[in-house]
DNA sequence: CTGTTAGCGCATTCAG
DNA sequence: CTGAATGCGCTAACAG
């Protein structure tokens, strides 16, 4: 038997055919599998000199962990769903793009998932995801009560991004899309901004930020903006279709979008139309799309910090997952807040 | 025994803290587990009176499945790799979207990562992808080769897309960026510019579109473009900062640049120091972000359906992935083409 | 620090 | 159409 595993090893790596497993490496190394296991997964229980003779005989093998197996045996996926309205020309793929490199780091992988997603029970709970990200609006939160499943804790880390929200599944990170609304308001009533128009994609969080940009309005007795619904998600179009809509009633002091998608988009048709920006027309976006307020100095705009928002949700997870089961749940609820960024005053 | 399943199964399902299998399942159903199993992944072999007790069983446990269990047995873990140089802000959203839903829609999931991730051959293979799929020059092509491990097929599959290329590691999706280059060169020099200046990031295929663009140029004796190049990723601010270093040299006749992202800045850099477009300056994009040549009426671009390209991916990995072991290889070259949106006239 | 024992939960492969 | 036996490859938990 030992024979066969030299024999396995001697050859030239790149013809074997047959598959390496552990053992194999143990084997070759004189050692128990536990050990070469060890070595992988957890080398400061391991003397130096093992480690040397079993990392030698690992790469004479060639041999590649087989995490199916690995994870079977120790319940653990080191997977992580991500649940997200879209990431098509997304706000969030900078959030994304943060998680993705903070999780990967600490050899966590992810899934996404996006909305329109609406699978049973059954195949959302399978793969045995070791956390979770979504937007808290996602989708109700009872869809996540966690069924009692083998292989797997009673409940897992689920970090609610992009939003705040008053009872939270587990760990939250984002801000408050009323205070957005009510102070973008505040600071246009402070500018002498009277007569307001909105343009917003049909979105659980955009719509909270136009009414709460509404309430805050009508508080100061201001005319109620009128108000212009687009199909989510958000597409340059779109902004552009319902600017149209509004330019058919009556041409607006400034517009207030609820992306960036859709300001940049009624940038270009006030472009096209030679309507004068921000000379002739004033335009607020959200969410600082790729520095919009910088590019597009015409424009003020919600400056979010997606990729803050992305890193922090990867900590909050890692520093879930590492800590001993009977630690307390850290509580995480963390507003990363926002800034208004006026436009470049020209 | 059988009295324990009656008792966890009868008290309040919520309540039940002890995990439940497939063993579980099939006390109840009367069954054998292997029957269970078949109930719930190839249904129609098995008696319809069977599935109705079993899945009856399958309801009163709040029986979950074990994907990792069933991984392991099976050596297939149903997940696609996908390797792309960036999910931020990215022409490439269209495309990922699309694959995933593609792929959701199967039963498979996704997990991506993004350029920066150089990971060692054992964490690449080790979580036993089923297949894969990475633009053409993303890495070198030698980095996908399969080591031979435990629970795999030699092979997996692999689609590269956004791209063709002459030594395809598999099966390939795209369009040519050669292509694009000289055929937007060619539109240009018959609409008759003749003094071109280029904006790119540094990107393996936006450089080909720009040098072959070059090529072109110079078969026909034009002037050489003035060429600028911004480090990669394309942000808005990369465009400007392009745009304004090319400025102080000259005013151009048209600016190319090689995304959209870059040329929607340019745009707005021109608006906001007065330059007119497309009266004063033309502007050509590339990868018709958000539809940008409709949202921007000024703006002349190269439409590439990446939606297409993703579910194209996605179609051809699943024929992959469902076709029998021994099945030759079908060979899936597909050029998806591109179109030369031209501005509106306006 | 290292080895041994004993599964993880399911699907493959036959036999009936 | 259904069942029984077997083991995927690895790691937890302990013993030494």
């Amino acid at each position: 038997m030992a024979k066969k595993i030299i024999e396995k090893t001697l050859a030239q790596p790149v013809s074997m055919s047959e598959s390496v497993t552990l053992i194999d490496v143990a084997k070759l190394a004189g050692v128990a599998p536990m050990t070469v296991s060890r070595v992988l997964n957890r080398p400061e229980l391991v003397h130096s000199d093992t480690q040397r003779k079993v990392m030698e005989a690992v790469r004479t093998t060639g041999y590649v962990p087989n995490l199916l197996a690995g994870n079977l045996a120790s319940s653990k996926s080191k997977l992580v769903a991500i649940l997200l309205p879209t990431i098509a020309n997304s706000i969030f793929s900078d959030t994304v793009q943060a998680m993705m490199d903070g999780l990967t780091a600490s050899g966590y992988r992810h899934c996404s998932a996006s909305s329109p997603i609406r699978a049973s029970a059954r195949k959302r709970w399978s793969r045995r995801f070791s956390g979770g990200v979504r937007t808290a609006s996602c989708w109700p939160a009872r869809r996540i009560a966690k069924p009692r499943t083998s292989g797997s804790p009673a409940h897992i880390p689920v970090v609610e991004i992009w939003d705040l929200t008053d009872k939270p599944i587990d760990m939250v990170i984002g801000f408050s899309h009323e205070e957005v609304g009510a102070q973008v308001a505040q600071h246009l009533l402070a500018k002498g901004y009277r007569k307001f128009v909105m343009v917003s994609v049909d979105d659980p969080r955009g719509l909270r930020r136009c009414e709460s940009f509404q309430r805050e309005i009508a508080k100061h007795r201001a005319a109620k903006p009128v108000f212009e619904v687009s199909p989510a998600p958000a597409t340059f179009q779109a902004g552009r279709e319902g600017f149209s809509r509004l330019l058919e009633k009556k041409m607006p002091e400034i517009i207030v979008c609820s992306s960036d998608t859709l300001a940049l988009d009624v940038l270009a048709e006030a472009g096209s139309r030679g309507i004068s920006v921000p000379r002739d027309l004033a335009v607020m976006g959200f969410g600082d799309l790729s520095s919009a307020a910088y590019a597009f100095p015409a424009l003020s705009t919600v400056r979010v910090d997606g990729a803050r928002i992305g890193k922090e949700a990867a900590k909050a997870l890692l520093e879930r997952f590492n800590a001993a089961p009977d630690t307390p749940k850290p509580v995480v609820h963390i507003d990363t807040g926002f800034t208004i960024v006026e436009r470049q005053s020209t």
